[in-house]
DNA sequence: GAATAAATTGTTTTT
DNA sequence: CAATTTATTC
């Protein structure tokens, strides 16, 4: 075992038997201890095959798994998410409840346009309450409550109670009818499976002798559930949470977890982590005076013995193009200074915040990669090529069926669908199934119907004796979307064409990995896969949001945003809610090892209007007693009134960043001597990006050294790069 | 039925 | 502003 545990650390890892709940504030070392603690187990005697750790994402499980693999040289403990682990659980045995073990796991996006399909059925409904309606269902599934149950519940203080349930109760019919499953039911049949199953879930208590939970503040209560009646086998349950890192209760994680925990695993013992072995004392003093302002929280104090005395910088910029640049800045000279790209991180509230540094790190030639938002598996194009696959495992999945009826167009219209779809209502069957049988359509319709009908037809006997690979180029040849996006003259279906070339190679890939596997199973991983997942040793800097970089630590960290409105959001405003704001806030913070920047800008963009706002309360509260926090910048630009702002002319904007004394001169910026021929670069040249592909150059600005290129890329919109430093990623194609 | 033009709407956070 | 939905025209 490490040496270096502390007693309470260690006091952890030996207690092996019964239950333990260990509080363990940020960077207090909780993934080291539960590591630890496996790698303990297994050295005394327990087999790999009897331990179960839970964590929050893959990427934390796979780690999991590598640092004992690493440490004891085994992979046989099983380490996966909540989802995953319920998904390979009733892949074995969700036949006994009555669904079919080849289900489709339908993501927010599939349960959506259910919904929307359903309402277009049900006049009664308003249809502009679909987010409300599914925000119900899923939360009624949380709670393990029926329709007519969660009507019981909510009939009095809702007035949409009896359209809930109608709504609730159509949806989970249809779920059934399509032989779907979405997040929230893998988690909730889990559950009835173990219930009405005992022999089912004996067979994972005699397996599951040690489970393990990590993030335990985050889980939900059907999650908890889970680990409940898994544990209840041996009694042997080691959950790992802090209630201050609690930023999920909007997906239904529930703080009762920690406090049911003693109460359900009677004798359960309490650890405390307190010692922080992440960050400086300042950056830690920081976090401890923003959660204090915290009423809903039992007090406890993180402290450090890591010296660092000047490690917070705070800027205030006056626009949000300002703050941008003043971040990439920043980044230039840290790196100058030492860091390496994969040590820094861009924290932000929302998605919709990254875009200016995107722009700002191009322009400078810093690397990055955004975390959260638009992932390559939502992607229209790759939805649309998986969704032939996804009918071909699972027939009776009329959402992807429709999804692609008339994708690439073949003359299938709203009137023929429409058909199609009340047919298959008439009869309660699947779509696939009037489509097939062809009863109660009328003549034009089956006629119409029939190619696709054929397609259909080919496509599923295919995936009976296809390798993964070879069906995934079959599926793209016959369903007619190669031919349909290689002659298409839409730019922006060439680089859809790439990105389904690109799905190509991740089966094929997949399948190298997994030769036992097939299809579906890669459909699964698809399904279950998140953004940090991906995160892999390149050397960027992490632009991502507070939320998916939870439970990872970077040497410096930025906190951009910091208005009244954005962090904290209206919404938490408006509600009086804020607390959770607050959470989010410590974790930001804790993120950060040595050096934390913390900026705000009086101004920001957004809806097409330039808001101004405060900022936010947070940034005060940690500034508090003592001067940890340093005021760069108070005295920002003057004049114009504060009203500054890039788009409608952007040399403006450029002119008044030059007053900015703490903006970086251009040219100390660019790397000294290129010797790169920028006149090649003109509008109109067709160039290829080493990481964004081929593009166009739309517009051009400045001589030389300085000259600016706007490059359009199909898919992702117009780029502004800095030849200086683009030109050795850009090749030119074609002028 | 499909291609275009006009209007509208929206921003948390994600397994 | 940009993405998506709805209306209009062919």
């Amino acid at each position: 075992m490490d040496p270096k545990l502390n007693p309470q650390q260690k006091q952890a890892v030996m207690d092996t038997e019964g239950a333990i709940l260990v509080i363990a504030g940020a960077g207090s070392g909780k993934t080291r201890v539960l590591t630890e603690r496996i790698c303990h187990l297994i050295e005394i005697g327990v087999s790999p095959y009897n331990i179960l750790a839970l964590t929050f994402t893959n990427k934390a499980a796979d780690e999991m798994k590598e640092r004992i693999e690493r440490s004891i040289g085994t992979s046989q403990v099983w380490t996966s998410t909540f989802h995953s682990l319920c998904a390979r659980i009733l892949r074995i045995d969700i036949d006994k409840i009555g669904y079919s073990k080849d289900f489709t796991i339908y993501t927010e996006q599939e349960s959506d346009r259910v919904i929307k399909r359903l309402l277009m059925n049900m006049p009664s409904l308003d249809p502009k309450k679909k987010g409300e309606y599914l925000w119900h269902i899923s939360h009624a599934k949380t709670l393990a409550l029926s329709p007519d149950e969660y009507w019981e519940e909510i009939k009095n203080d809702d007035s949409d109670a009896d359209d809930i349930r109608k709504i609730y109760s159509q949806y989970e019919e249809e779920l059934k009818r399509c032989n779907s499953l979405d997040f929230d039911d893998l988690l909730l049949k889990t559950v009835q499976l173990f219930e009405t199953c005992p022999e089912v879930l004996a067979k994972y208590q005699r397996r599951f002798l040690y489970v393990h939970v990590d993030e335990f503040q985050d889980t939900n209560r059907l999650q908890y559930k889970i680990m409940k009646l898994i544990a209840q086998g041996s009694g042997n349950v080691f959950a790992v949470g802090d209630e201050d890192q609690s930023i999920y209760s909007w997906r239904g994680a529930d703080i009762r977890n920690i406090l049911d925990f003693e109460r359900d695993f009677k004798g359960a013992k309490v650890y405390k982590l307190e010692q922080n072995y992440r960050s400086t004392t300042s950056i830690l003093n920081a976090a401890n005076r923003v959660i204090k302002n915290n009423t809903a929280r039992k007090d406890k104090t993180l402290w450090s013995d890591i010296a660092g005395s000047d490690s917070i910088e705070y800027y205030e910029a006056y626009s949000d193009c300002d703050e941008a640049e003043q971040v990439a800045k920043t980044v230039v000279t840290l790196v100058k200074g030492g860091s390496t790209y994969r040590d820094i991180a861009v924290l932000v509230r929302a998605n919709s915040l990254t875009r200016l540094f995107e722009e700002e790190f191009n322009l400078n030639g810093i690397p990055y990669k955004v975390f959260g938002g638009f992932r390559f598996f939502e992607r229209k194009e790759i939805k649309d090529a998986l969704a032939y696959v996804r009918f071909a495992i699972n027939p009776a999945d009329s959402d992807s069926l429709l999804r692609v009826i008339n994708y690439p167009r073949r003359g299938l219209g709203e009137s023929t669908v429409n058909e199609l779809i009340s047919s298959a209502a008439r009869q309660g069957i699947s779509v696939y199934d009037a489509l097939m049988s062809g009863a109660q359509l009328s003549a034009g319709a089956a006629r119409k119907l029939e190619p696709f009908k054929s397609i259909v037809c080919d496509i599923i006997s295919a995936s009976a004796s296809m390798k993964p690979t070879e069906f995934m180029q079959y599926v793209l040849r016959r369903s007619g979307i190669e031919t349909f996006l290689s002659t298409s003259t839409d730019i922006e279906d060439a680089s859809r064409l790439d990105n389904v070339q690109e799905l190509v190679n991740a089966v094929s890939q997949f399948e190298k990995d997994n030769p036992t596997l097939g299809i579906s199973d890669f459909l699964q991983s698809v399904a279950l896969v998140s953004d940090v997942d991906e995160m892999d040793d390149q050397n960027y800097v992490s632009i991502a949001t507070v939320h998916a970089v939870k439970g990872l630590e970077f040497e410096n960290v930025f906190i951009v945003g910091l208005e009244e409105g954005i962090f904290p959001t209206q919404r938490a405003i408006v509600s009086g809610d804020i607390e959770e704001e607050r959470r989010l806030m410590y974790v930001a913070i804790t993120r950060a090892k040595r050096k934390l920047f913390v900026l705000n800008s009086r101004s920001r963009y957004r809806f097409g209007k330039t808001e101004y706002m405060p900022k936010s309360r947070f940034v005060g509260e940690m500034s508090g007693i003592k001067q940890s926090v340093r005021y760069t910048n108070s005295g920002y630009a003057q004049g114009n009134g504060g009203r500054i702002r890039l788009g409608a002319n952007a040399a403006g904007a450029g002119s008044v960043m030059k007053n900015n004394p703490f903006a970086p001169k251009k040219s100390e910026v660019k790397s000294a001597d290129s010797g790169i021929d920028f006149s090649k670069f003109v509008k109109n040249t067709v160039v290829a990006h080493t990481k964004f592909g081929q593009g166009i150059i739309v517009e051009t600005s400045g001589e030389g050294e300085d000259k600016i290129a706007a490059i359009a890329f199909k898919g992702l919109g117009v780029k502004r790069f800095a030849l200086a430093i683009a030109a050795p990623y850009l090749t030119i194609i074609e002028n």
